[in-house]
DNA sequence: CCCTGATTCGC
DNA sequence: GCGAATCAGG
């Protein structure tokens, strides 16, 4: 794809707005992430420096690349983490859960206002291929958010909303 | 792991 | 000039 005229200029819109570089490349279409901000560097865009709290300052240049990079060179260093998750709810575990209940309730009750899988409560610029955008509460009001919570493969719902979103008519099942 | 932007450097 | 690979932080 080729930086038109028309691309820079939508890019600096899009970046002045404050999207990701990520959002931005989406709606540009036939560039990555990686193609904007390389962009946006070289038009000397204003970066998001430490305003919003993304990046941190000062990256010590450059450590030693030099010689190829092998594949053991990547499996390095795996986080140490010892602490236990101070929630023991997990995704997984309400999926379980609901998918029980689920077979003796045929239809939930109030779906918006029925007790949800712990939401991530992500913003509509947070979602992604992997999340699950079934809505929770009113658009018009403030708290409205999304489900979030991971999306097998490419569905649109988590494993809890699928069942919601493709509810077959009870009587489906007793077709002839 | 998902995401974010920043930087380097071979092309 | 371009952007993948990589890094660093949330």
């Amino acid at each position: 794809m080729n930086w038109t005229d028309e691309r820079v200029e939508k890019l600096k819109k899009l970046w002045a707005e404050g999207l990701s570089a990520s959002q931005i490349a989406a709606q540009l279409g036939g560039v990555s992430r990686n193609a904007v901000i390389g962009k946006v560097h070289r038009l000397n865009l204003p970066g998001r420096a430490k305003a919003g709290g993304t990046q941190t300052a000062a990256r010590p240049k450059r450590p030693a690349p030099a010689a190829p990079r092998p594949a053991t060179f990547q499996a390095r260093a795996v986080t140490p983490r010892t602490v236990a998750r101070p929630t023991a709810t997990t995704a997984e575990d309400l999926d379980k859960d609901f998918d029980t209940q689920a077979e003796r309730l045929p239809v939930p009750a109030n779906i918006n206002n029925a007790v949800v899988p712990s939401s991530r409560k992500l913003e509509l610029t947070q979602l992604t291929e992997r999340t699950c955008k079934w809505p929770i509460g009113d658009p018009l009001n403030d708290d409205f958010h999304f489900c979030g919570n991971e999306s097998p493969d490419n569905s649109p719902y988590c494993t809890y909303h699928q069942r919601l979103a493709y509810q077959p008519s009870a009587d489906r099942r007793r077709m002839r």
